[in-house]
DNA sequence: TAAAAATACTCCATAGGTATTTTAT
DNA sequence: ATAAAATACCTATGGAGTATTTTTA
């Protein structure tokens, strides 16, 4: 229909009531003016404008056509905002999604760390499953995710941000296990309380302990619920070293370290390959370390204390 | 900033995520999307879509654009829907002033007509004076108005709708015009009573009366008011004829013409002499005159009925 | 006659097409 | 090797300019 130039005509000509002088509001000559209203008029069918000896107004129909075509340049002003707002990366919030198990332990860290240090980054938090956030980031629904290294995709850029071992949690009253266990296969099946099915530490417990042989009964969305049963001794499993500071707290539990195996997971920014601001997802990468950093020191010492004798 | 066409690719390349397709939605070949697109992010100064292997998606700037794009895109929709409605001269509200002195009396008749005969006609009625009624159709906030004679301006075409004789209104108990009069010259001035000032129907009166001497302390903002002290012999005045049906149903008045003059005025139906729907206005104008016809003749049996005998 | 808009024409910038190259998978 | 987008280059159209005519007050 009309054209962007041809509505900016149309409202100067409403507003001066002269074809000449509007011409030159709009910075044309008069002829080129005449020629794209009588454009308009042409595609419409009908008069836009009634021409008297002094000055110029609108039909009927074409006052019809003011409001939307004055609503429609007044939108278009914001596209020079959003232009303008948009010089450098931190302008829109990024959208990141991170597992479950690692978002409330590292979000801990990492806000407070942002206001501190990049107070002009605003993020949009997703807490999800692994498959959930690697179909929003291949959608575009999502710019990041932090994720385990169980997370295959080509089409994905990724950094990552540090190794997260796996401590054997259990209750402080458990003797089953009191003396340190060598690997996760060392677990009695019967006492091991794994997270529901889709979690991907469940399948990476599951993958570790080499065993389809467990409590079904107690399985529960959070961590958090898990530690609680290990805590009043329901049983053991295998805990983040991430986690343990917060879940360590205020807890009747035992966290140790394998005596022979060396379990673990590696934890990994990801964005779309060809994304911009990639150099800013590496920053960000390293602030993410530098959070993560104290909460990793924090656990071994925890494991160090449970060490046994 | 944007044109409407690269709108539409942006809308196109959204949906469609892909260059290809979009193009052919769009009915261009896939370099002239491209090429646009490419315009586009040159105009922001930043890329809009992020390229991928299988697919196109928005980057974080792109996506503010969306719902603006998409907002605009779907109000000049409405320019279709106007060009289509406004096919014929009765898709919009006429606009049509009317005097005081004539707006009551002549509405009750037409506007049944109309919504008989022309159902697809709306008026927008507004009632002023003529002072008030010129500025506004000589601005184009009016398209038609109705009035007395004295509204002279070249700018307006007229057609002239019916004339409108001027009789005695007095009470039945009145006495001193029991017999009728010989013109308005011979009414008493301690008796006329008169609309307040502005009105074209006082000047009217002044002028037939020829006299600036009269009962001041009376004068009404409507023709009614002063009827009604008529009826109760608070003094005498003029009426048009138009009005004698309607003002002297329910009410103690006497109507009779003048002996030997016959004052008159004629009422016209104005547009702007440029004003498209010119026949369409000469078609209402016929309408009004059928209308105000039976007013006229009921009007003129009233006078009959009071002829002296 | 004067002022305003429309028309005629010429020119150039912009948008589009085809062919081809580049890039990424 | 293939698919997709970018680029190059040419063409055509549309919008703008100047000069001029038409219209109406």
């Amino acid at each position: 229909m009309f054209t962007v130039r041809q509505m900016r005509y149309f409202e100067a000509l409403v507003t001066t009531q002269h074809f000449g002088m509007a011409a030159e509001m709009a910075g044309i000559s008069q002829p080129a003016l005449s020629v794209q209203i009588a454009e308009m008029e042409k595609m419409v069918g009908a008069p836009l404008f009634e021409r008297m000896s002094k000055k110029v107004i609108l039909t009927d129909i074409g006052r019809q056509f003011l409001p939307v075509i004055r609503d429609v340049l007044g939108r278009m002003e914001e596209f020079e905002k959003i232009s303008f707002s948009s010089r450098g990366p931190y302008h829109s919030a990024w959208r990141v999604g991170i597992i479950s198990t690692v978002a409330p332990y590292l979000l801990s860290s990492l806000l407070p760390a942002i206001s501190e240090n990049k107070p002009e980054l605003k993020l949009e938090i997703l807490e999800a499953r692994t498959e959930n956030l690697h179909q929003r980031i291949s959608a575009g629904t999502l710019d990041l995710v932090i994720a385990a290294e169980s997370f295959p995709d080509e089409k994905l850029a990724k950094e990552r941000l540090f190794v997260d071992k796996f401590y054997l949690a259990s209750s402080c009253d458990d003797k089953t296990c009191a003396g340190g266990l060598p690997s996760p296969e060392a677990i009695d099946p019967e006492r091991l309380l794994l997270l529901e099915d889709g979690h991907c530490l469940r399948d990476q417990m599951l993958d570790l302990c080499k065993t389809g042989n467990f409590r079904e009964e107690f399985s529960a969305t959070e961590l958090n619920t898990i530690l609680q049963l290990v805590s009043y001794n329901f049983g053991v499993t295998l805990i983040p070293q991430l986690a343990c500071v917060a879940e360590s707290k205020n807890r009747h539990l035992r966290i140790t370290a394998f005596t022979e195996d060396k379990p673990q997971r590696e934890i990994f920014l990801f964005w779309r390959n060809r994304s911009p601001h990639q150099a800013d997802y590496k920053n960000f990468a390293e602030l993410i370390r530098a959070a993560a950093a104290p909460l990793l020191a924090e656990a071994e010492k925890l494991v160090n204390a449970h060490k046994p004798a």
